[in-house]
DNA sequence: CTTCAGTCCGTGCGACATTA
DNA sequence: TAATGTCGCACGGACTGAAG
């Protein structure tokens, strides 16, 4: 668990190996998921998992600030997998937010500060009862939601991504680099279509499909973040061409790389 | 889980357009 | 006129499904 104040400047993208709840106890600001925004306002939850990369950025007047819970899959696969299942979404059209002003929000808010309480106090037992409020709390994110029971499916989901991590860590560190599906498989001594599967499995989308995706991610904090011209960003960002680049971009963000820049400069200057 | 074959689509090259 | 941005097209690699 961490209370954490996001900067006011905006800053890269992340992703964690782990499952993650925040809860806005104070002030305001922007969350990103992906091409998705949301305004933080107090009492806000937030949901994400370890696929879909996100930042926070504190408003300058009113810094926010941030509790988080960051948790193993693997506390629940086993005994009680149907908890797992609010975390197993794709990220596009799911709302990471749940706002405060939802019944739900205000009970999650509350057993988060116990469980920061007991995390900070360490009687003895004390993660038995961060365990237990952690449980009250995803299975409110079940109610929810209301995803989709397959248990089967979320248990060959979270296989594949335990499969895929290092090469899911591996990309986040070399997108820059030529890559193809056969490097990353050799890296997990599987066959590339073996491969293929795996990442449609985990992340909802084909190896050459993520890694444009991690690189136009890449492009836009470069956008936003320096003034770079275009034709430099697009050779960090690890694209070979710009041709490429401007397509993928153009594809999932909605807008050419300088109609990006010129319309999020002017907000985060 | 691998191999293989067929299909599809993204990439890279080069040319052209636009802008300062 | 140079720098930057955009587009068309051929090709190679990604993806998929079948067979084992």
């Amino acid at each position: 668990m961490m209370m954490h104040v996001p900067d006011y400047r905006l800053e890269p993208f992340h992703r964690h190996s782990m499952l993650e709840i925040g809860c806005c106890l104070e002030g305001e600001g922007v969350f990103h998921f992906g091409h998705k925004s949301y305004p933080i306002k107090p009492g806000d939850i937030y949901v994400v998992n370890p696929v879909e990369p996100h930042r926070a950025q504190s408003d300058p007047d009113q810094p926010a600030q941030f509790l988080f819970v960051f948790f193993e899959p693997s506390i629940w696969l086993h005994t009680d997998k149907e908890l797992l299942l609010p975390f197993l979404y794709r990220p596009e059209g799911f709302e990471n937010r749940i706002p405060a002003s939802v019944a739900c929000a205000t009970g999650m808010k509350e057993a988060l500060l116990i469980m920061w309480n007991e995390y900070c106090r360490r009687d003895p037992g004390f993660h038995y009862m961060i365990k237990g409020h952690l449980m009250n709390i995803c299975a409110s994110l079940l109610r929810y939601y209301n995803p989709s029971p397959d248990l089967l499916e979320a248990s060959n989901v979270l296989s594949a991504y335990r499969t895929l991590r290092p090469v899911i860590q591996f990309l986040e560190q070399n997108y820059h680099d030529p890559l193809t599906v056969n490097d990353v498989s050799s890296v997990l001594h599987l066959s590339p279509s073996r491969t293929q599967v795996l990442f449609r499995e985990a992340v909802g989308m084909g190896f050459a499909q993520y890694l444009r995706s991690v690189r136009v991610h890449a492009a836009k904090d470069l956008l936003i973040r320096t003034s770079l011209p275009v034709t430099e960003i697009c050779q960090q960002s690890g694209f070979q061409s710009q041709a490429a680049f401007y397509r993928a971009f153009e594809d999932q963000v909605g807008m050419k790389p300088s109609d990006y820049r010129n319309l999020l400069s002017g907000i985060f200057s």
